[in-house]
DNA sequence: AGCACGATTAACT
DNA sequence: GTTAATCGTGCTC
C-alpha cells in the first residue's frame, strides 16, 4: 500500500504540481474490483482566466465550474464530440486552475485496457489524453470527483517523483489558435519515450 | 433555434 | 504531411 497523494499537494502552484505528478502512479478502482494503473508521464498546466489557453479563460460556466472549485478534485470535460479529457484541480479554491493528464505508461489492467481500446499496441493504450480516459473508462461522472477521500475510486499514489534528468518541458499542443505568449508558455511536462526504460528501472528498485 | 468550434484521434495520401 | 469523425457547449439571433 502507498499514500495517496494529499490536498496539501494539489494546493499549490499548477507548474509545481504538473512538473511533480510525473512518475507517480495513478490509480483507477472499478466497481467489479479491477485496478487499472499506470506512471504518469505526460501532464499540462492550464493556469487562471488570465491563461488564454485556459477554459477558464471565458469565465465560469456550468462546463468548466470544477476548476473555481477545491483543489485535488478532478476537472472532466468532453470535446471535439467524442473525447473526454481528465484534469487534476490545483492552487486554491476560486482560482481556476488545472493539470491536463496526458499520457500514463500503463502499467496493471492492461487486458481490461486493451479490450476498451480495441486491441491497440500497448505503447499505444494511454499515451494520449482522450486515449487514457477511454481506457480507464473517465467520462462526466468523474467531473467533480474528490480524488482525496479515502474512498475515491480515482486517485494518484505518493510515489518518489520522476529525477529532474528524465523531464522534458516545452509549450502546451493542440493551442494553435491562442494567442501569444500563452501558446508558447512551456507549460507542458513529459518523459520522453526514451527515457520510459530508466524510469521503469526506477520504478522497479523502489 | 441556429451555429461555430474544440486542451484529439485514427486513417488516410 | 492532411482530414473526417462527431456533438456538447456557449454564444448570437
Amino acid at each position: 500500500m502507498f499514500l495517496r497523494l494529499d490536498r496539501a499537494f494539489y494546493a499549490r502552484s499548477t507548474e509545481r504540481v504538473a512538473r511533480e505528478l510525473l512518475g507517480q502512479r495513478l490509480v483507477r478502482l472499478e466497481p467489479d474490483g479491477s485496478r487499472l494503473t499506470g506512471l504518469i508521464v505526460e501532464t499540462e498546466a492550464y493556469i487562471g482566466t488570465e491563461d488564454l489557453g485556459c477554459h477558464a479563460r471565458a469565465g465560469r460556466t456550468d462546463r468548466n465550474a470544477s476548476m473555481w472549485g477545491p483543489p485535488g478534485h478532478a476537472y472532466v470535460y468532453f470535446t471535439y464530440g467524442m473525447h473526454w479529457m481528465l484534469n487534476f484541480v490545483t492552487e486554491d479554491e476560486g482560482r481556476p486552475a488545472a493539470v491536463l493528464l496526458r499520457a500514463t505508461l500503463p502499467l496493471e489492467g492492461l487486458e481490461i485496457m486493451r479490450l476498451r481500446r480495441s486491441a491497440r499496441p500497448d505503447p499505444e493504450l494511454t499515451d494520449g489524453p482522450a486515449k487514457l480516459c477511454r481506457a480507464l473508462q473517465i467520462d462526466r461522472r468523474f467531473d467533480g470527483h474528490d480524488l482525496c477521500s479515502s474512498d475515491s475510486r480515482l486517485f494518484v499514489e505518493q510515489r518518489p517523483q520522476a529525477p529532474r534528468d528524465f523531464v522534458t518541458i516545452g509549450p502546451r499542443v493542440g493551442l494553435n489558435k491562442v494567442p501569444e505568449p500563452w501558446k508558447s508558455m512551456p507549460w507542458r511536462y513529459r518523459i520522453p519515450s526514451t527515457m520510459m526504460e530508466s524510469l521503469l528501472e526506477e520504478e522497479r528498485s523502489r
